[in-house]
RNA sequence: UGGGACGUCGCCAAGCUGGUUAAGGCACGGGGUUUUGAUCCCCGCAUUCGCAGGUUCGAAUCCUGCCGUCCCAGCCA
């Protein structure tokens, strides 16, 4: 039906160079999160850029944890990660562990130190910092750079046998503390870190470093092209030199891409811990949050994910995507998907004077305005009704297509109305409006294609199931929160990024079925039931993102 | 006064081994259809590719020099 969208990109074209010269069979990606937090739309873009090439060339894809960091990392993250790719729609051929080669790691950090390629350091953190030197002033050779082979030896034996504190020493490479790359300038190893892994419990008392973990574990699941992205640009001479110098049993190659940032929101692990931690947000999976957890319970779909990316394609330049493109996505899909329902968020009361007082009936309507094959549902209709505040207004402006005094306007689905009285409170706040059916106008009858300006969505008063709605807004309110330096971005939180609408109005067969969940409640947005919070006895809906809203747009004017 | 990268329409992004009209999506504007002011369908939307020179019959594509932005000084990844 349609015509798949082509990203053609360049880690695409280096990997159609690389099959067409024979330089590999077929490739082998990989996607190495570390278990520290929840995936967010960031990290859908590595999984579906990884996964997406090895299934367009028939390779394969490697999910492995980046777990050298016991501190941090925990088996709840691994476990959520793992149910987030699989949610995105990919099926990983090979699932690994950095901490499945920790002993091959070691011997090869044994095979450096035997080389004369590393030794170990006995200074402090703080003296390696300043030994270091600066971006523009070299550093200085470490006191113990020339320590003794078999000293080096015998010490990183020690330090894996568990006989020091953490921080007393610590393996480096030997390089070239003059390099313009600070990378270079004799980088670590292994560090001490004398606490259990979740993994390998209380075997390890080193913990090697991301750089040397990261480009051995390529070489050793065979993995063709290593994709990760633009900040490791300055790591890959790094990469390339710990496997120039071990007997590395295959060569990657890392390939640098830039991360796909949004704006009104922020997507860095780090700060999304702290708005879970602070309570900011109800937790990763919170609808307001950027994570894939948070996503889905919104109700963005696996499927528009996948084809935000598709279309934003993958280069090296840096950029904040406009939220409306993602949003977008989930429309366009939603709109080919979403069965059709009736909701009313803020109801005032219609009455019908003409219609008779006890009486009930069911209108047949399609679930979907294009797409027959969804079918059809029973839709109440008695003499009370609700319908949105908003769509009515005793003076309105010009082209206000709803309903007015007097009046008419179609009731979606059902037949047209004229509003003949307005009831208001001692307040003057209007609380109910008197009108008459016009019963040749019902669908399906001869007269139904009587025109008037407006169709509006109502609920049956006496059938309508009383439901919770939350509705969403941008994170924050600046677009880009982290732009000021001086300001802390948690200063640009939107307080209204979250309205709880206890009063709103569904009709029954937005409960009913076993079809999908999700809806389009019409002219109001795509909604679904909150996965956590929705009950038979009280239904609630995420508003998953609005319809497009021309009408609105012009009063914005 | 270090090293690495990037700069094509408001936001993404093709094209960049030079050849003549600078793809596409989002946004935006206009029109049509419509029992969702939704969808759908038309049409419009960069004489210009960060700037300045140069090479060439011809440059977004090659060369030179500027300018701007991002990343790097974790025993984080």
């Amino acid at each position: 039906m349609e015509e798949p969208t082509k990203s053609t990109h360049f880690i695409r074209n280096i990997v159609i160079d690389d099959l067409d010269s024979g330089k590999h069979e077929s490739i082998v990606t990989r996607f190495p999160p570390e278990p520290n937090g929840f995936l967010h739309i960031g990290h859908a873009k590595s999984i579906c850029l990884n996964f997406g090439l090895a299934d367009e060339f028939g390779g394969r894809t490697h999910l492995r944890f980046d777990d050298t960091n016991p501190l941090k990392e925990n088996e709840d993250f691994a476990q959520s990660i793992m149910n987030d790719v699989r949610w995105l729609g990919f099926e990983w051929d090979a699932l690994h562990h950095a901490s499945d080669y920790f002993d091959q790691l070691y011997a090869w950090a044994l095979h450096l130190v035997d080389e004369g390629l590393a030794y170990v350091d006995s200074q402090d953190a703080d003296t390696i910092r300043a030994q270091r030197g600066t971006l523009t002033e070299p550093g200085i050779n470490s006191p113990y750079r020339d320590r003794p082979t078999a000293e080096n030896r015998d010490l990183f034996e020690r330090m894996a046998a568990g006989e020091f504190a953490d921080g007393e020493h610590v393996l480096r490479a030997k390089i070239d503390m003059a390099s313009g790359n600070i990378n270079l300038r004799d980088p670590v190893l292994y560090r001490i870190i004398n606490a259990p892994h979740h993994r390998t419990g209380d075997t390890w008392h080193i913990y090697p470093m991301y750089d040397w973990a990261h480009g051995q574990s390529d070489a050793i699941e065979q993995i063709t092209h290593s994709l990760c992205t633009l900040e490791f640009e300055d790591h890959r001479p790094l990469y390339e030199w710990y496997l120039a110098h071990i007997p590395a049993p295959s060569q990657p190659r890392q390939i640098e891409f830039a991360r796909g940032n949004l704006n009104y929101t922020v997507m860095s692990k780090r700060r999304l811990r702290q708005l879970v931690e602070e309570g900011h947000v109800d937790g990763w999976d919170d609808p307001r949050m950027p994570t894939l957890a948070g996503l889905r319970r919104r109700g963005y779909t696996p499927e528009s994910i996948r084809a935000f990316w598709g279309e934003m394609g993958v280069s090296k330049s840096e950029s904040i995507i406009d939220m409306g493109v993602l949003e977008n996505a989930i429309r366009n899909d939603l709109n080919d998907r979403a069965p059709r329902a009736m909701a009313v968020l803020d109801p005032i009361k219609v009455v019908l004077l003409n219609y008779p007082e006890g009486e009930e009936e069911f209108l047949e309507a399609a679930l979907h305005p294009k797409d027959e094959s969804m079918g059809t549902r029973q839709v109440p209709l008695s003499r009370e009704l609700w319908i949105e505040r908003h769509d009515f207004m005793e003076d309105p402006p010009r082209k206000y297509f709803r309903l007015k005094p007097d009046g008419e306007v179609r009731l979606r689905n059902a037949f047209i109305i004229k509003c003949v009285d307005v009831i208001k409170n001692d307040a003057g706040e209007v609380t109910e409006l008197q009108c008459e059916f016009d019963p040749d106008t019902r669908s399906g009858m001869p007269g139904a294609n009587r025109k008037v300006k407006g169709t509006i969505h109502w609920v049956s008063a006496k059938h309508a199931v009383a439901a919770e709605v939350r509705l969403y807004d941008r994170l924050f309110n600046v677009a880009n929160p982290l732009a000021d330096k001086d300001t802390d971005y948690l200063a640009h939180l939107n307080p209204d990024s979250l309205t709880v609408i206890d009063t709103a109005w569904v009709e029954p067969a937005a409960l009913e079925g076993d079809g999908p969940a999700y809806r389009q409640f019409e002219r109001n947005g795509y909604f679904i039931p909150d996965e956590k919070d929705s009950t038979a006895d009280k239904p609630v809906f995420n508003r998953t993102v609005t319809l497009r809203d021309t009408w609105a747009k012009v009063g914005n004017r």
